[in-house]
DNA sequence: GTGCACCCTGACCTAAGGTCAAGGTCAACC
DNA sequence: GGTTGACCTTGACCTTAGGTCAGGGTGCAC
């Protein structure tokens, strides 16, 4: 008569909600099962085992799209799905714990955002020059941009400057660069040191973070590199160093700077 | 002057796809930025570091809604809601492994939807009893009913049960309509077996799979624990027996299966 | 006989994007 | 200097796995 029982006991026993189930009904998951007297559903202990099996594999993400075949399949096909299953479920797994790993080092600052090996030199260079924290986040940021910017040359570029940093004269217009960001935009140093720079990088064009072998458009990449590093409208000096070392580098040797390709 | 990168080389820095960077742009997550002479998005450092935390929230679960109040918050408030969105990771990553545990147990059978207290007692018994596996599989299945019909009562159900069995004249009882599934429906010993059931579940109304406390819509629980095991149809000396089940405790005391209360 | 929990259908809403269409732009190669 | 292919623009609609709301019918306990 009045066997089977009511929806909401079958969701409630299958851990889902009355609209799951229903939602199954109309992806042809579950089949209707037969209406009592007032119209409700009724279901049996074959509906409740199918509905617990369809909610154990969608509780593994399974789309509910692959449910049905996956159990209307054979016993073999059926116990290939699963495995596969699992696996997607451990990949998934996985990947929840290297976001996590990944929220660790958000906590930490930046730093997520750049390989060990860079922020290790960068703090080596950092505690070098005397940088303070905030010019440790400038450059920080700076490498960042170049990284977004040429990411197929960045591992390049970072080894070509530590090549190049031992050289002490290039270090040293470095140290001096950093210092420039203090300097009032008129200070008659700048043009100097805009020009030895422009030397150094001629004789030495290594140093600039163009990847090799693509020559067009470097100028852009140079402004990255020399000041756009996320406070550039605040020292108003790198604006104009940075002017000037174009300037020196276009009369020089234009041939990199120009945006077109050296040919 | 075209400082700053484009969208694509934005969206594949942060890995993510094109569609999503406009995707937070639309709910305010990153201010629109400049636009070169194309009308081209161009993004500065500041973007892309936001765009990549933006893309580690949400990677570790966190709504889109919350990420930016969370951005926004002070430091003292964001790393507080870090510790948050790691904690509610910790738990996907548990509610994930707890899924993988159950699909395991899927792939074992139905095993999965009955306390392990219970199949370690129904395997004893079907042993006991000399039940073939489709039968075990019966009998499961009727559990299972029983369990989604009155989930409060069925810890407590199986424990009478239990009891109930080490009353060999019970046991007799039972093994003896297991037996009876094989009989024609008509078959005379039907109607014996039926009086002796209700003569000792009069005796024993613990042994009804009716919560206690809960006296009414009794016979429809007593059908199930008797008869709507899955395969009522195809057992049809059951399905009479379960008939003059009913009578006999109809005629010997109805207080316990009218389907009101004893009062 | 009234209240409350439960059931019915159907229409619309949600998050976090994906897909498609129809067109404008950029750099490279011949 | 013309074409090719990769990249950019907006806008409209699609997707998954349900949730919510409206408007109404049942079952049962007090």
């Amino acid at each position: 008569m009045t066997d089977g029982v009511t929806i909401g006991r079958a969701a409630a026993f299958a851990g889902v909600t009355v609209k799951t189930v229903r939602h199954y009904h109309k992806h042809g998951l579950i089949d209707e099962p037969r209406r009592d007297g007032s119209g409700y559903r009724r279901y049996g202990s074959a509906d409740l085992l199918r509905l617990v099996r369809i909610r154990t594999l969608a509780a593994a993400g399974v789309p509910l799209a692959e449910i049905g075949p996956i159990l209307d399949a054979d016993p073999d096909r059926f116990a290939a799905a699963l495995v596969d299953v699992g696996r997607r479920l451990d990949d998934r797994i996985d990947d929840l714990i290297a976001r996590r790993d990944m929220l660790q080092r958000l906590a930490g600052g930046d730093r997520a955002l750049l390989p060990d090996r860079v922020l290790a030199k960068l703090d080596r260079v950092a505690a070098e020059f005397g940088f303070t924290p905030d010019d440790v986040t400038m450059a920080r940021e700076g490498l960042v941009l170049i990284r977004a910017l040429v990411p197929e040359g960045f591992d390049d570029y970072i080894s070509r400057v530590e090549r190049g940093l031992d050289d002490p004269r290039y270090a040293s217009l470095i140290r001096r660069m950093w210092r420039a960001a203090e300097w009032e935009p008129d200070d008659p140093r700048i043009g100097e040191l805009a020009t030895a720079l422009a030397d150094h990088c001629l004789a030495h064009p290594e140093l600039l973070p163009v990847p090799a072998g693509l020559r067009a458009r470097t100028d852009a990449a140079i402004r990255y590199s020399l000041l756009s590093q996320h406070g550039q409208e605040q020292k108003p000096a790198w604006t104009r160093l940075a002017a000037l070392f174009e300037a020196s580098m276009r009369a020089a040797g234009n041939d990199i700077l120009a945006g077109r390709p050296v040919s």
